[in-house]
DNA sequence: TATGAATGAGCGTTCATTCAT
DNA sequence: CATGAATGAACGCTCATTCAT
């Protein structure tokens, strides 16, 4: 049994500092990959901040792209599970009230994963086939999402008769310009997240005109 | 005389098969780029699709970056030129009509140029500073144009009190990704730019709510 | 009679023609290859500053380096001409005299070509094979002038017992190096002939010792 | 320790491995160039003939131009070396006598490095601007050097007056012209160093006059 | 004769990835 | 596990020369 939890322990630690490695791999990656975007950065800038060697890279990554996606899912399930939250059950938080605390989650999780936010706004595209697919599903799920809330906005009556689908675009493209604007343009730091969130929510529902 | 007119045909002739030769690299180039982005297009994938040497590529371009603003030029131009016609002086037509003009304007200039809408939408950043540059400036443009008008409503007593920049945002968000959704994913081929159009402005003038 | 009187008048009227396109082409290659050097200068830069198309480059020289070599030839032809007068016949002048009339009118013809001056000292060698064969052939001429001369003195007793071949690349050493500083250095516009030439006879006949 | 011990043996063991990589592609080089010259060579050469990948080249070397430098370093730094060792404090050895040793280690030298002498004579001019400026530097301090010798040599009357400045470029050019005759074209094996120097110094002390 | 568009071999350099130690 | 030397395909670009008109 010592000699078990001997090995466990071995074990364990190893593969503590394993994912310690890891972790200060991704931390690394996750900065330059931010601040110069994806092509401008190169292995050599990575393990050079992270001072490990050439090989110690693809020991824990199978590649540059393998970093790079692994990266952008920090990002992209906090969010899809921020956004899956959505409850339409009967019996449910009004709509509205709804609303306001998604928008408020996911920029608080964009708040908080700035430098990955940067990327996924930056890079939109342009690095290969299988990169953009994954992010037009990622964005296609966020679409889903807000076409089936719209479509029941209508059914009850609270939603203009509008095209769901284009709609949901627009209102994806309000999300996506706005968060550029704060966490690309500017620092990202002094973002004001609970004016962004009324004024974005405000803009959604009614528009510029006053009625 | 006779001299003079041969010669004149000979030059005019040799101009036009010049201009021919740029055209055909352009288009072979729009193409290229528009479907693997900026990044991923090689000279040669270019001069093999052109069939060409690789020396005549740099006959007519000075460097890969040098077509591809050009290119993008080709849309920048027109588009520039379509919102710089709107008119706020006093005695021009409705800003309504105004705005249901400028966006089918722009909507049609984009369908026309549908591939280089593609590169513009797609290829956001990461090209190098210079050109970062050059497309912040291009939105940058529109921006202002929007904070104008935006403004100038908020004054006449039609637009509800807002903060113009950040719902400039909005608005240029709303476009952008309403094109990324025509051009980019689907072909750009089927689409119909009234509609997408009369969505558009009522999303951005009254929003997703009933009133 | 008339007729061919035209034809000749045609003839020798177009080869002067032709000859005029020659020497201006040769003119402006001389001006450039002496300020940019052999490898820094393009055909373009030819053609450009000749307002010549590129093929008519072609239609008078076979190539870059043919032109390159003419151009030094302009200079060899001359030089060779100089030094082949040296008489060391009975009843000719006397040794010095000659030796300081030929320094004079190898420095004159230096001056007179100066641009080629600072080619043929600049670019050495380097250029290929065949051209490094003609340069070290030229001077070989010039060496075994210098070692002729250097043994008649020695018979003579005028000179002292010494190397005579390796005493001619001193000598050879000094004018081109005196020539270098005078030509590629400065400008070679305000250079004093004359107490360059009395120089370097004091420094070959005498050494730098007070006797 | 004993892992110690370990790891500074692979250190040690990796870094001469280095050292001999980097060293072979000296030699190389230093082979190549001194046969083609330094635009003949293309970095293809040198890789081919060191039977190494093209990446390897640029794992030791930043560029062609930086081997290049270096190179000419490897001759640069003693020839500076062995000149600044002149001593003209009173109670040194007398001038004559270091003029001989000076000579002779200059040669010395050469002859130790007979490839990069050959390359340093031949290039002379025409890589870069910035090449052009290391080589004049170069000369340039051994004029400055000869300068001020000729000018001690005035003042303390051994020397006859003379322009010191253009007199120096009458010894660098004897010194240039010879070790050219000795290194570039005879191969370099054979000389004798002795005689060679014997003879420069005569003939720059005493001319070729008998007296 | 004159043109200039076209050619393509060649260049120096980069960088993601591999693998022997 | 960790290392870092080695790889080589690929890149954007140049330029002396050719040739159809």
């Amino acid at each position: 049994m010592r000699r078990a939890t001997k090995i466990d322990g071995r074990v364990s630690r190893a593969a503590k500092a394993r994912e310690t490695r890891r972790a200060a791999l991704l931390q690394v990656a996750r900065r330059i990959f931010s601040q110069k975007g994806y092509h401008a950065t190169s292995i050599d800038d990575i393990i050079a901040a992270a001072e490990v060697a050439r090989g110690t890279f693809y020991l824990y990554f199978e590649s540059k792209r393998a970093i790079f996606d692994e990266l952008l899912d920090e990002l992209f399930t906090p969010i899809a599970e921020v956004v899956r939250r959505i409850d339409v059950s009967p019996g449910a938080p009004p709509p509205h009230d709804q609303m306001v605390a998604t928008v408020d989650r996911v920029l608080t999780t964009l708040v908080e994963n700035r430098e990955i936010a940067r990327l996924l706004l930056r890079e939109a595209v342009g690095i290969d086939a299988d990169f953009d697919r994954k992010l037009s599903d990622f964005y296609g799920r966020l679409e889903a999402l807000i076409v089936s809330a719209l479509s029941t906005g209508i059914d009850m009556g609270l939603v203009r008769e509008l095209d769901p689908q284009l709609t949901a675009r627009c209102v994806l493209g309000v999300v996506k310009e706005v968060c550029h604007y704060a966490f690309v343009e500017r620092d990202g730091a002094d973002v004001d997240v609970r004016k962004l969130g009324r004024e974005m929510i405000a803009f959604t529902l009614t528009g510029i005109f006053k009625h």
